[in-house]
DNA sequence: GACATTAGTAGCAATATGTGAATAATTCGC
DNA sequence: GCGAATTATTCACATATTGCTACTAATGTC
């Protein structure tokens, strides 16, 4: 089977591809989802905004490079990054035949002081983006979508600490339905994923909301039994 | 931002680096999930077994390369392909810089005629591979074991048509822990997803099994409430 | 102080899940 | 042919989880 592909011995050299990596870093704000792009540095371009991107320099790892791009853009380091994969065909800002995508996430309220060259989205309101970033920004969104019971990314949303409305307000957001309050919260406290601070922020008017850190704890081995969630 | 990472207009050429396509095969045999594996062609190889892999051709996207490289080592296309993700670092055996892996899922009992060289190995018992592909592999199993209530893994690795106690092997081999065979049944007739077909199989003692076939139907919108499946 | 507003809980009905055991349809040994 | 062994399928019931309405709490506004 391999005969087919390569010579027994003496391999083929392996093909060289243009690669870059691009980074779409999200946040929450103002009760929406929101998305950095940059500036398109070249006037021809067709679109004028982007995602950050940049081709892996020697001695980088796709991780590293992917970092280092996400600092650029946003004068920091995201509260996480995630490989999102690999894409070629349709067009890319820089001609880069394959595309590594990974998605960084800001907590709210930092960001960074959009200078002129970087803006920030609403994810349902961008202006056009080049064909390959608008596919990969989909992709993010729903891994982004796909992950959120299983991995920590609405906290990576929110400052270290928060108030439970706001943690469900993230939680809608990327659901994009509304849920029930006591459920919610019966099943965040059942998880054991947060834990109460001594402090109370008050937000203009109502009552105070008490402040969460989220402090996981190890959970007693609740053996589920399948749930068939396929879509198709 | 961006335009510390390239001038303005003239963008540098991208980087070019060295890009494979690989390919983890997998099926259900035996009550095990076992992976293909090809022969090194290289006498000189650390390990004599690799996964399938190959460079993308002129005119290729990732997806079909990875089709391409699983119909050659299979002699036939596997029943689902999806990509795993991208990595760099680790040994290939073909010092590829990067390699983008993709799963292949191939029906029980379509085994094809494992000729020389190629072979399968159950997964808990495999002969030491490439870095990369230990890696890849462990990725991919990952990435079966986290996808499988949402997507219909489980069906692909079974023929057109099966027994129930059969799809309920294969979600007890991926899970990794034993199912409660009524509770089973309950939550999978719940979810709409299979649909009887008029042939019973007998397996040689005991009372013949009724073979259903995978035909998933639209479900009525069960708004459920958050899980937080959350481990840390 | 009455009211609007947001936070946090109680309690109960409706569902879903875990489990043991009953019933059904075969083959095998004799 | 008959009973034991084996595998499939379902029932029934105890428990656990979830959906929802309504209630209490603590604040700012006027």
């Amino acid at each position: 089977m391999r005969d087919r592909l390569s010579p027994p011995v003496a391999r083929p050299a392996t093909r060289r591809v243009t690669l870059s990596v691009d980074v779409i870093l999200l946040t929450s704000h103002a009760r929406r989802l929101t998305l950095l792009l940059t500036r398109s540095p070249d006037p021809r371009a067709k679109e004028r905004w982007e995602t950050p991107w940049d081709t892996v320099r020697v001695g980088e790892t796709l991780e590293s490079a992917a970092e280092r791009i996400a600092r650029s853009a946003l004068g920091a380091p995201p509260a996480m990054i995630e490989q999102v994969g690999a894409v070629g065909g349709k067009r890319h800002p820089g001609d880069a035949e394959v595309s590594v995508a990974f998605l960084g996430l800001v907590a709210a309220g930092s960001l960074a002081p959009t200078g002129g060259d970087t803006a920030w989205f609403p994810v349902d309101e961008l202006p056009p983006v080049p064909p390959r970033h608008r596919s990969l920004i989909e992709s993010a969104l729903q891994l982004l979508r796909s992950r959120i019971d299983q991995s920590p990314i609405a906290f990576r949303l929110l400052p270290p600490t928060f108030t439970l409305s706001q943690l469900q307000e993230i939680y809608e957001l990327l659901l994009g339905r509304r849920l029930h309050k006591a459920s919610f919260r019966r099943a965040l406290h059942a998880a054991w994923l947060v834990e109460p601070t001594d402090e109370w922020r008050t937000e203009g008017r109502g009552r105070p909301a008490q402040l969460f850190r989220f402090a996981p704890r190890k959970r007693r081995g609740g053996r589920r039994g399948v749930r068939f969630g396929i879509a198709e």
